[in-house]
DNA sequence: TATTTTAATCGGTAGATTCTATTACTGAAA
DNA sequence: TTTCAGTAATAGAATCTACCGATTAAAATA
């Protein structure tokens, strides 16, 4: 039993015709006419009554024919599915986004992609990039904004932009009458970190190290978990800190203590991107992403040139 | 798009392993392995994320796995017609019968069919003999009990009995005092018959004439449509007629002033038959139905040795 | 009787389906 | 590190299927 045979069906029953049927099904005579009697024989049963002159169904035929226009029906609905909605930018899109970087960077995006492509429905998940990573290979996700090079072979990355990190010290901090601050002028500053499982933290110690073997004075870790907690405490005079440049464009972390401000430290900057699966799918769907991304960026982090 | 490959889809969706999928359908797992290529093309959507390792389900094969499983429930419900429901002895049997016959006829053997085949539902139609083949040519009725010949090769008959006439007539007629009633002593009798699209009016005047030349004196033609109404004519004295003898079987034309009886006629007997289209599929039911028929006919009929 | 109409049949071909054997890759074990 | 087992993809060959054109058979029509 074939689809295509049931076609054939359907329209001998409508047409009650052979010939008519095969023109309605583009084929010849003989072989609709073939493909009727296979069906018979499959079927065990005579779905039509026929005579050289004329063609009536029988009444199991009938039957058959009913369920006959569900199956076509149904097959209909899977070949629409496969041609219209198989558009990539439709349908849900599971992105996630390190704690660091989702409510600065979201918040920019989100309204335009719903805007350019209303068929894609974002749901977001938070998490560190450990678990974002292992939810991608999970199939939780569709991509992970991180900030961290993926690991192995199985998931790729769209470059999204690099963003420098920012100074964060308190309103009388001796910071306060420098005009530019340098890498060396944080030797001696007690530089605060979020908890370890945030990639923010290992990307700040290597940036205020002058060399590798600067290791002799941990910088202090605190339990904070988000920005906001961190900066709170460089208001309370507990030291200094790095803050990414859009957790900063968002107003959401000024207060009246502390100085938000910019470092002259070539690589006190991490390297945002797009991490997926290689095989997954719907690629068009993030370079949408991505492509949105790059347009509502604020100029205070910087564009990859594509 | 098959009904087969459809199959292959959800196994795999099932088992998220095309070598399991593969064994589950009978197939090699690289014959599997092509047809979900194939489908993935047609549909021109990927149905499955796979790597060497792992298999997952898009969203959108997942919700084409979804019409899928629905077409192959169909597809189950069509073989199944096909295979069970194909016994010819089970669905609706139109069957048509003349007026002289159906009342005494279809009451012998309604019920001896419905305990036999339960699955058999009769739906009968009682009219005049052209009316029924009309009605049978024309796909209305799958067979039809005559007392004539059927006319064209497109339709075919099953013999069931010989029935012969009987003689009605008054309590006080002078045959009263006669053992036997001759066709010679019907010569000067007034012979009433029903209207003239009864055949049964035609076998009797054939049945009643020595020679074809006796047709100078014409019966009496009545607008009677029924045999009670005309032993009930009889009983008041305006005649005699003859009846068919299943139709006194059932004591339904019993009266006080009609004497009901054999004569030693031997061509006043008719024929019946169950006749149908030759192409009509289910003849096994229309054989267990002339089966029973022949089971259930009283002595005072000739049945067909078989 | 000749013509038209219609379904069935026949022989051949292109394409689809399936198989076996093999490859390429991965993760685990030695 | 090498080896082994498991998995999906690929290649090539054999077989099966769907299809067509030409024809046939039977019936209706002119």
């Amino acid at each position: 039993m074939n689809i295509r045979d049931l076609e054939y069906l359907v329209a001998v029953s409508e047409t009650l015709h052979f010939g008519q049927a095969a023109q309605r099904c583009f084929v010849s005579q003989p072989t609709l006419s073939g493909q009727i009697h296979k069906l018979e024989e499959e079927l065990g049963a005579t779905l039509f009554e026929r005579t050289n002159r004329s063609v009536h169904i029988t009444v199991i035929g009938q039957k058959i024919v009913g369920h006959a226009r569900q199956i076509l029906e149904q097959a209909e609905v899977i070949r629409s599915l496969g041609n219209t909605q198989n558009d990539p930018l439709a349908g849900p899109l599971r992105i996630g986004a390190i704690h660091t970087l989702s409510p600065y960077l979201v918040p920019l995006f989100m309204l335009e992609l719903q805007q350019q492509h209303s068929e894609l429905s974002l749901e977001l998940t938070e998490a560190t990039t450990d678990q974002l990573i292992a939810k991608l290979r999970d199939h939780q996700l569709d991509g992970a904004l991180l900030a961290t090079s993926p690991p192995g072979e199985d998931l790729e990355e769209i470059q999204l932009f690099k963003e420098p990190f920012w100074l964060a010290h308190p309103r009388d901090h001796h910071f306060y009458n420098k005009d530019e601050v340098s890498l060396a002028d944080l030797k001696d500053e007690k530089v605060l970190l979020l908890s370890e499982e945030h990639c923010l933290s290992e990307q700040i110690i290597s940036a205020c190290r002058i060399d590798s073997r600067d290791s002799a004075n941990p910088l202090p870790r605190l339990n904070a978990s988000s920005l906001e907690t961190l900066v709170q405490l460089v208001g309370m005079g507990l030291g200094i800190t790095l803050v990414p440049a859009l957790s900063v464009h968002g107003g959401r972390l000024a207060t009246d203590k502390v100085i938000l401000r910019e470092v002259s430290i070539p690589q006190a900057v991490r390297q945002v991107r797009l991490v997926y699966r290689h095989t997954f799918p719907r690629q068009a769907a993030l370079s949408a992403l991505s492509d949105i991304i790059s347009c509502v960026l604020p100029n205070t982090v910087q564009q990859i040139q594509s």
